[in-house]
DNA sequence: CCCCCCCC
């Protein structure tokens, strides 16, 4: 039988099935990680696949990795047959699919020249803000929002010693709040540099994240990981419809952030006192008092 | 078989 024949839905995986063919598209490609454990030294990357009703993720190994990372490019459409399925654990794998695939030496991956419309570039469950709001601490969401305010880059020194970008930005959408999203590393200097400079001249874009990390430090807010993908001006009816409500008055209406003020200290705190005014009004006397101060 | 994802 030609692989051809015997392609099955992504949907329609599991460990029972063998001999399988799916035909899909990739739509997120992970980095060459190496690790050392007690197994040895290794080196691991994964790809999301999807078609047009399911979507998986694939990873594969050392000789298999050799033979394949090349190969795979976003937003291709591939013929993939054999390898094992295994269960996706969810704390590290956010897609839809209770299996993810292991490539193996007997695995084949084909490109398919020819467009095929029928399986989207990506696949988003957006969340409004309003539900961030109450989403579960480290979980995985899509959200989209307008772009409202742009912090600079500033350099972060990790718990580890190693050092990164961070840039925190404002997005706002229809649900009446807005939330920060704090990005990473190089997501900084490429869409965040960008989107700098849109703000900057009046132009507040429509930014659509996949796969972004809830975090409640002091309120709701999200994070890029490394599987995040950002999307600015995305082409799609979601995006559509907040640029014509941000357009139509939107922009001028107030949200109430889930998050901690991006400007602590800011425009929440109105009336500004010095210190010897303070002290010469007795503002902190009641606050000392409570030993709040 | 990886699996870290950061700062207050």
């Amino acid at each position: 039988m030609e692989i051809q024949d015997r392609i099955i839905p992504i949907s329609a995986l599991n460990p029972y099935q063998h001999r399988w063919a799916i035909k899909a598209r990739v739509t997120a490609k992970g980095d060459i990680r190496r690790y050392n454990n007690a197994r040895g030294d290794g080196k691991v990357f994964s790809f999301d696949l999807l078609d047009s009703d399911g979507e998986i993720r694939a990873t594969c190994f050392n000789a298999v990795l050799d033979r394949f990372y090349e190969i795979i490019e976003v937003g291709k459409v591939y013929l993939i047959s054999k390898g094992s399925l295994k269960p996706a654990q969810k704390n590290f794998n956010h897609l839809k699919n209770e299996w993810k695939i292991f490539l193996e030496a007997t695995s084949t991956i084909d490109l398919c020249p020819d467009e095929d419309a029928s399986i989207p570039s990506q696949q988003f469950s957006f969340r409004p803000i309003s539900e961030i709001e109450i989403a579960e601490n480290n979980s995985i969401i899509d959200v989209i929002g307008i772009v409202t305010a742009v912090n600079p880059s500033v350099s972060i020194m990790r718990k580890n010693g190693m050092e990164t970008q961070r840039r925190i930005l404002n997005l706002k959408d229809q649900s009446g709040r807005s939330v920060e999203l704090t990005l990473w590393g190089d997501f900084c200097n490429r869409e965040g540099q960008n989107l700098q400079e849109m703000v900057d001249s009046g132009i507040f874009p429509v930014l659509a994240v996949k796969a972004g990390k809830v975090n409640d430090f002091s309120g709701k807010s999200i994070g890029t990981i490394s599987s995040t993908q950002l999307f600015i001006n995305l082409d799609s009816s979601e995006a559509q419809s907040l640029r014509i409500w941000f357009d139509r008055g939107g922009k001028n209406t107030t949200s109430q952030s889930i998050s901690r003020d991006i400007n602590p200290g800011g425009p929440k705190n109105e009336i500004r006192k010095t210190v010897s005014q303070i002290k010469d009004e007795g503002l902190g006397d009641q606050i000392n008092q409570t030993g709040l101060l």
